[in-house]
DNA sequence: ATATATTAGTTCGCATTAGAACTAACTGCG
DNA sequence: CGCAGTTAGTTCTAATGCGAACTAATATAT
């Protein structure tokens, strides 16, 4: 039946975030980060000075979590701020030569844990994984949008 | 590259559960729980009474959070405490009247919810994604272990 | 312009998270 | 029997997590 494949899935979908936040977590938390403070410091090092508006659309912490992981990076001397010019409510955000450094040191040693992981899966599965994810995602996205605004165009 | 994508297939993965979290929690929300309160007020409709350690392997609950979630639970009266004759350091959770009620109004409720979202999934493509997250599971638990018990049988 | 609606960040309340330390109770082994 | 080691639950700390309320600043509409 469906509805027994699906909660299968959903399971599945769950547990295996699990496994994952649990192993990369391992690692990150080894260096003395917190898996929020990582997903920000790697984001900057990539990716460049940010907003907050924009490290919240570019991570997965959420708006009100952010002001407290900015306030713990700022206290461990990791990022600095700096006044927007346009627009007064707003600042940037950059890494400190120090939370440069971390992220050199961090990210690719991070990567290289992680890619341990996927040593035994040949990329055509790897494909695979990710195409099933994204119909996965769309699905729930689709409907949650219809959830909220269930009279549009009806 | 194969770094390429496992990064983006990992993206997807945390991206994904996070809209089944964020689609499954609305629902939840409105019913006046949070997810974890839904997660054992439905593994125990559906699987009868436990102990705490056994909702801990059945859920996704950790040990340490489990304390207050129950408590919450009692104090809103859907779920009692037996004590353990076998074993006086223990005691098995049962839903209240009030408890299954509730969970027998909310669970198929929130099947039904959640069977929208895969509405336009067919079966097969259900099946293909269960299959891909196994892989992926799969592939982080035995790295895990791995990390953990790095000496065994090397 | 000026009231109004939005937006950026912060703050708050409540619940959860992981991990580690701690207590009480159980199990084994000698 | 009696101690060591393990296990079940609880408690603690630090950091999130979410939604909602709040402030200040920007954008819009008339």
């Amino acid at each position: 039946m469906k509805q027994e494949a699906f909660r299968t899935t959903l399971r599945e979908l769950v547990h295996c975030y699990q496994a994952f936040e649990g192993y990369a977590g391992i690692h990150i938390r080894q260096q003395g980060l917190t898996i929020p403070q990582f997903d920000l410091l790697v984001t900057l090092g990539n990716r460049g000075d940010m907003t907050p508006k924009e490290l919240v659309q570019h991570t997965l912490i959420t708006k009100g979590t952010l002001t407290g992981v900015i306030d713990r990076l700022l206290l461990k001397g990791l990022i600095s701020r700096h006044p927007s010019t346009i627009d007064k409510r707003s600042y940037a955000i950059s890494l400190t030569p120090k939370g440069r450094a971390l992220f050199e040191k961090v990210f690719p040693s991070h990567l290289a844990y992680i890619s341990q992981a996927f040593s035994f899966l040949p990329l055509q599965e790897i494909n695979q994984i990710q195409t099933a994810l994204k119909k996965l995602r769309l699905a729930f996205e689709t409907q949650k949008a219809k959830t909220k605004h269930p009279e549009e165009k009806a």
